[in-house]
DNA sequence: CATCGATGTTGAG
DNA sequence: TCAACCTCGATGG
């Protein structure tokens, strides 16, 4: 899925195309009828992602939660207006850049250098950010956006659970594990079971809440990683970038591991994420550069250390890399690198 | 064109 | 522990 930086970025699309709006909420597929009836015509008044989930507030009262799980989606049509923090890539034929991005600058003051790269102009990697458009724009593991020549609205394709519909722009949900209404007290029970998310608040108390939790368990910190609980956003591409980045073994128990190497493994998830929000990928190697850039937004192979990798040899030791499942989940790792 | 597998979570057993 | 959820790109014949 969509691990935490996607939900982010569907968030900040619907902060600036329906907040302020009230959108006809209809259930296409029909699964969602009478969710879609409680919130229908209903002002959206905040738009809101926690780890992996998205919450969507109408009337300052109730919130729609949506979860895509693993194939889960978003599709925006009509005239599409990109949040301005975040990039698009995808192939555009004959769609020029429409703004520049100039280097980006992280909330600490600090400027992420390999962003720059992609004030270039691309054959098929478009950097899109600007005013409003007609366009397709899928959110999802992987976004995209197209040129889009249908009548608006679209007609729905597939089974959509939920769509949202304003004069100018319809969002379509497909394929998600939750979506339905709740109350304010109802959210609040599932923010409590939810662990910090340093796109929200990266702050030390936050950070300590995290580090806390982690060295309360002796679990497998690969395992750790991935429990909502104790940090929310992470899955498995970032687990396995992230614990190589930083030479840790996945087996190690979780409170054994320094509070300091465990404050690090927050520093360089909140990094890691705020990247993957602004460029829609999980870019998880540093440094890149021009066409070494480029191709690591095109080729998953050229953005990662160890996802996705077994058996090729270890781009810093070369040491094989290891698959082995670890909580149901694949688990991609270095033996050379991580001890 | 059929089949597989996935960046996730829930809930039955 | 594992199937179900229900989508779709990648893979193979």
């Amino acid at each position: 899925m969509p691990e935490g930086h996607s939900v982010h970025r569907i968030a900040r699309q619907f902060k600036v195309n329906f907040v302020g709006e009230r959108p006809a909420v209809s259930s296409p597929q029909g699964r969602f009828s009478e969710g879609a009836a409680m919130i229908d015509g209903r002002e959206m008044t905040d738009a809101r992602a926690v780890g992996k989930q998205m919450f969507l507030e109408f009337d300052h009262s109730d919130w729609l939660r949506v979860h895509l799980g693993i194939y889960g989606a978003w599709d925006f049509a009509g005239d599409v207006r990109v949040d301005p923090t975040i990039q698009i890539h995808g192939y555009t034929p004959g769609h020029s850049k429409l703004g520049q991005t100039g280097e980006y600058s992280r909330p600490d003051g600090a400027v992420a250098k390999n962003i720059s790269a992609l004030d270039r102009d691309g054959e098929d990697s478009v950097t899109s950010i600007g005013a409003p458009r007609r366009a397709r724009v899928r959110m999802a593991e992987q976004d995209s956006e197209r040129e889009d020549r249908r009548a608006f609205p679209p007609d729905p394709v597939g089974q959509v659970r939920v769509r949202l519909l304003t004069e100018t722009v319809c969002a379509d949900l497909r394929g998600p594990t939750a979506c339905e209404v709740l109350t304010p007290g109802e959210v609040d029970k599932v923010l409590q079971r939810l662990g910090p998310d340093p796109a929200n608040e990266n702050t030390p108390a936050e950070r300590d809440r995290f580090v806390d939790r982690a060295s309360a368990k002796r679990t497998a910190i690969g395992l750790v990683l991935m429990d909502q609980s104790v940090l929310a956003g992470i899955g498995n591409v970032y687990r396995a970038e992230l614990l190589f980045r930083a030479g840790i073994d996945p087996h190690t128990p979780a409170n054994s591991i320094d509070r300091a190497a465990l404050e690090a493994l927050w520093d360089d998830w909140a990094e890691l994420l705020d990247i993957g929000i602004t460029v829609g990928q999980m870019i998880t190697i540093d440094g890149l550069e021009g066409a070494d850039y480029d191709r690591a937004l095109r080729e998953r192979d050229e953005r990662h250390w160890v996802y996705k990798l077994e058996g090729t040899p270890c781009k810093r030791c070369g040491t094989n890399i290891t698959l082995e499942e670890m909580g149901n989940r694949k688990l991609y790792w270095c033996a050379g690198c991580q001890h």
